[in-house]
DNA sequence: CTCGCCACCTGGGGGC
DNA sequence: TGCCCCCAGGTGGCGA
């Protein structure tokens, strides 16, 4: 579930919560995520959480002396609980600090919980990561720049990580609807025009998303308290055959890369 | 390099 | 009720 917005709710939560605090306990229940829970990460106890940033889609916990990389997959979330609450099905990581619990519950696997005491840069996860969207770095010169040379469809370009990171396929979507770019248009045929009202409605996409989010954050941090609040509201994304809420024309649903794409044949060119 | 495609997993929904 | 198929928000890795 989790794309850029997501995450970032998520560690809006986290950060105030764990800053500061001491790993007293880690307790894997499932080690068989994406990547095998390391030896590393089940030593952790000891340690103090300095701050939680983020690249991407993945969470970063700085305990000074490393990295606890957390990525939420396709179906992870985060909790904050009291510690002692019984783990439920799928809840396959907790991390235990004095009197909180931070509960990792992921159905699908596809989540990873690392650890690396490497410069983050130089991760290999980390290191090909391409431009932070809601950063000045996304500007439309930067973003015409990036295109280029680029033959694949804008949607696909959108989702690449090695280009733009934390865009996935909702958001994808509802930023080309946005900025009025039809998703089969090739990267490399946008014009700094279109680049300028793709910046935007980026940002504007992931920015409202985070204030969606934001609204529905206390104790619980992530995806499945937010979806409700989103997936209601999109412009696009979902509505297959639903009139655009610009033009009334049928939403189309197509199929890039393996992956579902929603655009107004009307709004977007 | 770029690109298309597969893989990893579980669960939910629809059709029969 | 059961079964089977399709679909799902991510992304690393493969071969062409």
């Amino acid at each position: 579930m989790p794309e850029l917005p997501e995450v970032e709710v998520t560690r809006r939560g986290l950060a105030p919560q764990l800053a500061g605090r001491r790993i007293s306990a880690v307790e894997v229940r499932e080690p068989r995520l994406r990547w095998p829970v390391s030896r590393e990460v089940r030593s952790l106890a000891g340690r103090t959480v300095r701050a939680v940033h983020r690249r991407g889609k993945y969470l970063l916990l700085d305990c000074g002396d490393g990295h606890l990389i957390v990525h939420l997959g396709m179906s992870g979330s985060l909790r904050l609980l009291p510690p002692g609450t019984p783990a439920q099905k799928h809840d396959h990581f907790d991390l235990v600090l004095g009197d909180r619990l931070l509960r990792l519950r992921d159905p699908r696997r596809f989540g990873a919980v690392l650890w690396t005491s490497r410069a983050l840069d130089s991760h290999p996860l980390l290191a090909g990561l391409g431009l932070e969207p809601l950063s000045p770095a996304l500007a439309p010169a930067r973003l015409h720049a990036l295109t280029r040379g680029c033959r694949m469809p804008v949607k696909q370009f959108l989702m690449d990580a090695r280009r733009i990171v934390g865009v996935g396929n909702i958001y994808a979507s509802e930023s080309l609807f946005r900025a009025g770019i039809d998703p089969r248009k090739r990267a490399n045929r946008a014009s700094l025009n279109d680049c300028t009202k793709l910046a935007k409605a980026i940002k504007q996409t992931l920015r409202a998303a985070i204030r969606a989010g934001g609204s529905s954050l206390r104790d619980y941090v992530g995806a499945d308290g937010m979806l409700g609040e989103f997936q209601s509201r999109t412009w696009v994304y979902g509505r297959e055959g639903e009139p655009c809420r610009r033009c009334h024309s049928a939403i189309k649903r197509i199929v890039q890369a393996g992956r579902s794409s929603f655009f107004c044949p009307t709004c977007q060119r």
